[in-house]
RNA sequence: GUCCCCAUCGUCUAGCCCGGUCCAGGACACCGGCCUUUCACGCCGGCAACACCGGUUCAAAUCCGGUUGGGGACGCCA
């Protein structure tokens, strides 16, 4: 479940924290001035770690902080939890980031704290206002409901341009002129001989001032380690000359995406940054920029990504990867919560959860390391459960929609809840159950060829008609007296049930498959079987 | 290329931290059977995995090292 090099990293993590000790107390002096010694941060590593390296694999959910806050002697302020959501609305709302979102809000509800939403539009190029109706829609859909928000990144320009500041002042940032072009170049040969393509620092200390088509870049220390003590995978030590002086604000005055995070982050007071661990390589910058702030740091917790099934991460080659899709495909959104949350969690054996549940047992100890594969079969399977889970009377106005796009005629909603009992156990989403609702509304039903011919053969005549004279004589269609009705045909004739009942059925619904004959009868109603039985004898009788 | 992550049935996973209770448990899918008016549902049973190599140990899926494989990231995208 975790890597095998955890309690190495655990061991390595202990030096590397008593080296910054070191350098904590005679800082070093680093390019522009900036400092070099790492300044961990508060939260950033369990005391475990530090004490005993070989403790450290006691994952803590509420990290530090609350530990911290109790040796002052506040025992019942606990640190109360604070996450959140910041998709960029360049598209829908997809699989991974639906899960991500759950995790989030999970997590949140569990601790009975806050769920923010937060979008990350600083893309302008990209974002649009559809996306973003999509993916607030789609958290609708889910009933991921937040407590603040939406934010817009692109209503918060102020607040950057203020810490902004203070990093230029405190010289953790500098302005460069060189263009996309430019650095295009180098990355290209960086890349031809072998280097990594991080920016070269041309700028670094040309202490050039503001000017048109100048970004600001941060300082990065180019010596030293530093840690992220991740929540999910234990601790992971970044060599800080592997980092590069990343842009913090754009030529055209819009921060960039590390920016912005951070300074949302601490600004909405996140206690948890939970996504996905494509954001890992990203996340040394981000505590660098926390430490140069000398604010203290969130906890982060990366859940493994959702792969298809060669095992890349999951797009759209690998079919349909947006929540919204699911919807119209007939799914449930308790279904696609349930299947979510088990990709990459779990709670012992359990399989089902209910909303209540997954609060009362959501924790990040139980989400594991490697990434899952999206399987669409068991999603299936999951949906048909849920599908039967439901009362009856709640998917009417869940059907109506794909009833009405294959212009079935409208029926009460009192008929099509006797009618979907009947369905639910035979079909997987709502649109399965669409299409095999169709005999009961259509007046006319249209009849397998295959299926009349071998089941209402002419041998079938007297039969029927016996059997139309005593559905006619019945008062109500309760099931037993319509089993005494057919089974008293079938012994006149001496014909097993079976016998009977399937050209009933060809003759009712049009099909050899289908629901219970009796419940079929029963829902339909007297006038319409006896009309269809009487069609089928029609059939029969050559006509 | 560089850095980082990951590794139990085909898939999702339990177990791994605290070695023996695991010739590895559950679920999906698949295959049988039962139930039965068709098809389902349900129930019962079956198939199927600790990536590899070393080390530590009386004992390793579990601890350590390495190898291989897979994935991710290296943007004035997020």
């Amino acid at each position: 479940m975790r890597g095998r090099d955890y309690t190495a990293r655990c061991r390595e993590i202990g030096q590397v924290l008593s080296a910054a000790e070191k350098n904590f107390s005679a800082p070093a002096k680093c390019g522009g001035g900036a400092p070099a010694f790492i300044k961990p941060a508060p939260t950033a590593v369990p005391a475990s770690c530090l004490s005993s390296p070989g403790n450290c694999v006691m994952r803590n959910t509420l990290g530090i902080a609350g530990q911290s806050i109790m040796k002052k002697g506040v025992h019942l302020l606990m640190e109360s939890v604070i996450t959140r959501f910041p998709p960029s609305p360049t598209g829908f709302l997809h699989i991974g980031g639906a899960r991500t979102a759950l995790f989030n809000w999970l997590f949140a509800r569990h601790h009975g704290g806050k769920f923010i939403l937060r979008i990350e539009d600083t893309d302008v190029v990209r974002s649009t206002d559809e996306a973003i109706k999509a993916i607030l829609d789609a958290m609708e859909w889910l009933e991921l409901t937040w407590d603040e928000g939406p934010f817009f990144q692109t209503q918060r320009l102020e607040i950057y341009r203020e810490y902004l500041q203070k990093l230029l002042a405190t010289g953790h940032a500098y302005y460069c002129e060189c263009t996309p072009a430019d650095l295009e170049e180098r990355r290209q040969a960086a890349l031809a001989a072998g280097r990594k393509p991080k920016y070269d620092g041309r700028c670094r200390d040309r202490e050039l001032g503001p000017g048109p088509n100048r970004v600001i870049r941060f300082r990065c220390p180019q010596v030293g380690t530093t840690v992220l003590n991740d929540l999910i995978k234990g601790p992971i030590l970044f060599d800080n000359a592997e980092l590069d002086d990343l842009v913090l604000q754009r030529s055209d005055g819009v921060p960039t995406y590390n920016f912005a995070v951070v300074i949302d982050d601490i600004t909405m007071e996140i206690t948890h940054v939970i996504r996905g661990d494509d954001h890992v390589p990203n996340t040394p910058r981000q505590i660098l920029i926390y430490q140069a702030l000398e604010v203290p740091l969130p906890h982060f917790a990366h859940v493994p990504m959702i792969l298809g099934r060669d095992r890349a991460k999951l797009s759209k080659r690998h079919g349909a990867t947006s929540v919204m899709a699911y919807q119209e495909m007939g799914y449930l959104p308790e279904a696609l919560v349930n299947y979510l949350v088990r990709l990459g969690w779990s709670h012992g054996d359990q399989e089902i959860f209910s909303r209540e549940e997954l609060i009362e047992h959501y924790s990040l100890e139980n989400v594991g390391t490697s990434p899952a594969v999206f399987d669409p079969e068991k999603f299936l399977w999951l949906n048909a459960h849920y599908l039967r889970a439901r009362r009856p009377e709640s998917l009417v106005p869940l059907v109506r929609p794909f009833l009405a796009a294959r212009k079935y005629p409208d029926k009460p909603a009192d008929y099509l809840a006797k009618a979907i009992p009947t369905l639910q156990p035979r079909t997987h989403t709502l649109v399965e159950m669409a299409d095999a609702m169709k005999f009961y509304l259509v007046s006319e039903i249209t009849c397998d060829p295959a299926a009349a011919k071998k089941h209402l053969s002419p041998a079938m005549i007297e039969p029927f008609t016996k059997l139309i004279h005593s559905l006619e004589k019945l008062d109500g269609f309760d099931e037993a007296a319509l089993e005494h009705a057919f089974q008293e045909v079938a012994a006149a004739f001496s014909l097993k049930l079976g016998k009977i009942a399937q050209p009933v059925r060809v003759a009712l619904t049009g099909q050899t498959v289908s629901p219970g004959i009796f419940e079929i009868v029963n829902v339909l109603g007297k006038e319409t079987v006896l009309e269809r039985l009487r069609r089928g004898l029609d059939y029969m009788r050559g006509h």
